[in-house]
DNA sequence: GATGAATGAGCCTTCATTCAT
DNA sequence: GATGAATGAAGGCTCATTCAT
């Protein structure tokens, strides 16, 4: 393996330490002798691949967005050609395993948190939602358009983006007790709703 | 002024600063010294009327979730007895002027990321959640008895409360830019979308 | 009562919650606010009777010590113009149930290991063992004396003394578990092994 | 050097710091700040090699302990087969320059002070005297079998300890004026006083 | 006199950062 | 590269002192 790979492994994973962290401790108990610790690693290594704390949530909150836009858009490109399709394709990817991870959601809350004291983590965390809201939105715009529908796209999916998070935040609060599927659910529903006709295959009720 | 309203003045005094302090610093960079010069008080005066930074926080959430409380309780009463003027009047408080400041939100935000390391507050914020959703689900269950509905009440309340939290962290990401009514909106176009006749008079298409 | 004996009551009532505080709590745990309350005052009047804690501490002091040399007074006057029966009188009183309180000498070991610390606490501990030395020096003197012993007076007053504080702290070490009349016997021992004839009647052998 | 070696030359500093502050400063005045100043590291390293300031006390505590019971069975092994030698070899152990050094026997005093407080120090002080008392009580009795005297040994040898105990105290309160060897004196003639023919040669009358 | 609130200095502890091995 | 010791700044907490009622 080269140098580089080596070293990108290594930082990934002190990233996934630092997620583990933040989950069980909460972004106040995260102390860098703790991400060592999670990661199995000696105290001195963190300071080495990370020039500071600083920097290591930064590294942390980037490798989070990265890695939902990532499952995000090969979901939407598995969806095929169909926009209704591709936006359950997005629900789907939003409440997947690979994203909703219980400790994702719960270091996605500690970075909104934050946000107000920490310029970098508002503009990372914008930066994805004004990604996610132009996609979404301009799916919910082909929709409107090509069936007729009398609501604003932009509207709809900042419902359902709102939604998402909503429901991230309620799976951390209850701490497992509601299941990704079920944290689904409202949010198809919501689409099904403002879209009965191009949701009915691919939501179902009784879901 | 008595003993007891002067201390009762002054804990809401430091509790306020409290809020006023997780809004611009983070809960990280809450600090009681910073608690005290937000409150115009003195170091000690924290440590005398609360008996630790932890006591402090916890009476915070509790103000917090107490206060909202009674003003969707406030709400509700005021709307009189229609099912639908009286979920409108719920979400009409989620973003009152009272609830949805600027600080607040961002105090919820700090409180629910600490849930998982500090298990007071989740558990207030889960009983806070509990009485919400039990709320708004009867509400929601008279709405669809009277109307005949063919949607489960209880998943529309839970998609209306994640909304309303998901709209309150794009109001703290967003730091300003989206208004109170802009982000209720989508809350109210939801309900509108489920329960059709029962909102026509109560939501305006343009609003 | 004169304000001036209510004074005195106050204050002797603080000297006492002091002892009682220093032996529970060790000098190192004892603050204004547990005397207040071992006292059952309220916790300004330890400010209003004594200008600082130091006064406090060195007030509590002259007061053990004053106390002790009353109490050894009294003793050796009601004892009779014997020299030995003087001596044993002395030991008894440093064993008796005024003197000997577990609380007491708690305060007597804080005092001492103070002594290097703060120079006022080590004049008056010197100083009450000086009177302690001239008093038991003089009485061993006069039984040398008169019996024709060949022991230097001195040395034996200064292993007398040396005993009777190294009892006190088996009994403090021991928490009670060593009694008074059973840490006085070593001393009285002591005594009869160098003035056999002078304590036979005045110890037993048995007890 | 070895790291391990490293690492316990690093405590021993600070112990030997710690005894020195607490015989300057008495416990009250002893703080983290002195002992890492009296020995010239760092503030943060005496967090770093002990848990806490109670764990460094208690780390002294057993120091002195361990300390002194070396010296003494190093002294009766010294000492050849003889009870009544060992014995003197033990009291010349309590006063020797290792042992009756005045930040040492400060340090006793401070322990002795909040043995009532910690109960971890009153464990360490009773037992090393329980071990003291059957060490001694053990030489008196062969004493008192081989000499045909009419002595209980355990009488004599807890008066022993406690004149051991009360010359330190009594060189504490003295500081310095009173010489080991002059501290010493009481405490021999005591056991020749006992024991006359065995101490005989061992204690000169003039000494 | 008596009360207890207010103040702020000082202490223990934690921790990010730096550095020597 | 990797380790972990060393540093010192900063935070929470305690508490003696002062003061207003």
């Amino acid at each position: 393996m080269s140098q580089e790979a080596k070293r990108d492994r290594r930082r990934l994973q002190l990233i996934e330490a630092t997620i583990e962290t933040i989950a069980e401790r909460g972004l106040v108990g995260t102390t860098l002798a703790q991400v060592a610790k999670a990661a199995g690693v000696s105290y001195g290594v963190v300071g080495f691949y990370f020039r500071s704390k600083d920097a290591l949530l930064r590294a942390t909150l980037d490798h989070l967005a990265d890695d939902y836009e990532a499952v995000a858009r090969r979901a939407v490109e598995k969806a095929g050609a169909s926009p209704a399709a591709r936006l359950v394709a997005v629900v789907e990817a939003d409440f997947s395993a690979e994203v909703a991870q219980r400790r994702k959601i719960a270091a996605w809350t500690a970075f909104w948190s934050e946000t107000r004291a920490t310029p970098a983590f508002r503009r990372r965390c914008v930066e994805l939602q004004d990604s996610y809201l132009t996609l979404t939105s301009e799916l919910c715009r082909q929709i409107v358009e090509a069936g007729g529908y009398a609501v604003d796209p932009r509207t709809v999916a900042a419902g359902l983006n709102a939604m998402v998070y909503g429901q991230w935040i309620e799976m951390h609060l209850r701490a497992g007790k509601l299941g990704r599927e079920q944290a689904r659910r409202p949010c198809l529903l919501y689409l099904k709703a403002f879209f009965p006709d191009d949701l009915a295959g691919l939501v179902r009720d009784a879901a």
